[in-house]
DNA sequence: GATGAAATCCGAGTCAC
DNA sequence: GTGACTCGGATTTCATC
C-alpha cells in the first residue's frame, strides 16, 4: 500500500475531513456540509470506504471509563538485529492487547510501544510477566505518562 | 476527571466495544448485536455520549491517501523544569497541527511527541523551523518510524 | 462518467405502556 | 425495559448534462 491512491478532488477531501471530525454524521447532514446532493454524497462516501481511503470509523472511549487510566510508553532494544528476531518480536507483540501501538524505529531503540493499563501496579505486572520475556528483548526503557497533553486522533491535512 | 464514572453494565460495555469497532453502525444494527430493543439501545447510546463515556466518533483516514506517509516520534528535553516552562511548551505544541500526540513523561525525556508529515524532507523542515525553537527546548531526539507494526486505535477492555 | 430529483424502503426518535 | 408509530434519512433508479 503506497501512494497508489487515485487523486481525490476537493469534495472527497471535504468528506474525509468532515467524517474525521464527526464520524457518525448522517449522509444527509454530510451532504449539506460539503454542498452536494445526498445521492452524490452517498456515492462518494461509499467509494472512499470501498477503495480504502477510509479504513474504519471508531468511537473514542474515555479510558478512565473502562478502567484504563494509565498510559505508558516503552522503548525496546532487541538482542540481535536479524529479520527473524524482528519477526518473532512483532508477532508476539501483536498478541498483547495492552499494546495499542508498536513502531519499528531508527534511533536508540528498536521499537517504541504505547501501552494502556489500569494503573502502575498493573503495568509492573505486565512488564515483568510479559514485556521483558518477549522474544529477543535485551532491554526496555519505561516512560510513564504523567499528563496527556494532546491526543488528536486526526490527521493534519 | 477520574474514575468518577458511574458503573457500566454488561450492555453498556457491549455497546462501547461494538461502536469502538464500527462507529457508523445504525442504531438498529447495533441493537441486534447487543441483543436489546432499538429503543433501549438508542437511549443507552445517547447516555454514553451525553455522559462523556464516548468522547467522539472519527473516521480513520489512510495516511498515504492524504500525503502523510512519514511518522516520527520525538523525545524532547526542556531547559528548566518549572511549571511556567512546561506551560509555555505545551501551549506552543498544541498549535502545531503536525503533532498528533504529546505526552509529558517520566524518564529520559520531558515530552514524547508523535508527528506526521509527508516525508523526511518535510520533517527536517519542521524540525529546524519549529521544533527546536519551541519555548524552552534544550534538546530533541528523533526516532523515524521505519515500520508501523500495530496501530490499534482501540482500547483493550 | 458524473450529477441531482424523485421514489421506495428502512431506521431514528418518541410515545404510551 | 418493550412495542408501535411517525417522520426523515438511506439507498436506488433514472433522466440529464
Amino acid at each position: 500500500m503506497e501512494d497508489s491512491f487515485k487523486a481525490l478532488d476537493r469534495i472527497d477531501i471535504k468528506i474525509l475531513r468532515t467524517l474525521q471530525a464527526e464520524g457518525r454524521l448522517t449522509n444527509a447532514e454530510l451532504a449539506q456540509r460539503v454542498s452536494v446532493s445526498a445521492a452524490t454524497c452517498h456515492r462518494r462516501t461509499q467509494r472512499l470506504f470501498d477503495e480504502g481511503f477510509i479504513t474504519g470509523v471508531r468511537a473514542e472511549i474515555a479510558p478512565a471509563a473502562v478502567g484504563l487510566s494509565a498510559l505508558v510508553m516503552v522503548g525496546v532494544v532487541l538482542d540481535r538485529s536479524t529479520p527473524e528476531s524482528f519477526g518473532e518480536f512483532e508477532s508476539a507483540v501483536l498478541a498483547l492487547k495492552e499494546v495499542l501501538d508498536c513502531n519499528l524505529v531508527a534511533g536508540d531503540f528498536d521499537y517504541l510501544l504505547k501501552i494502556r493499563v489500569r494503573d502502575m501496579a498493573d503495568f509492573n505486572k505486565l512488564h515483568s510477566a510479559k514485556l521483558i520475556s518477549l522474544p529477543g528483548v535485551r532491554q526496555t526503557r519505561t516512560f510513564f505518562v504523567m499528563k496527556e497533553v494532546k491526543e488528536s486522533g486526526r490527521l493534519p491535512f
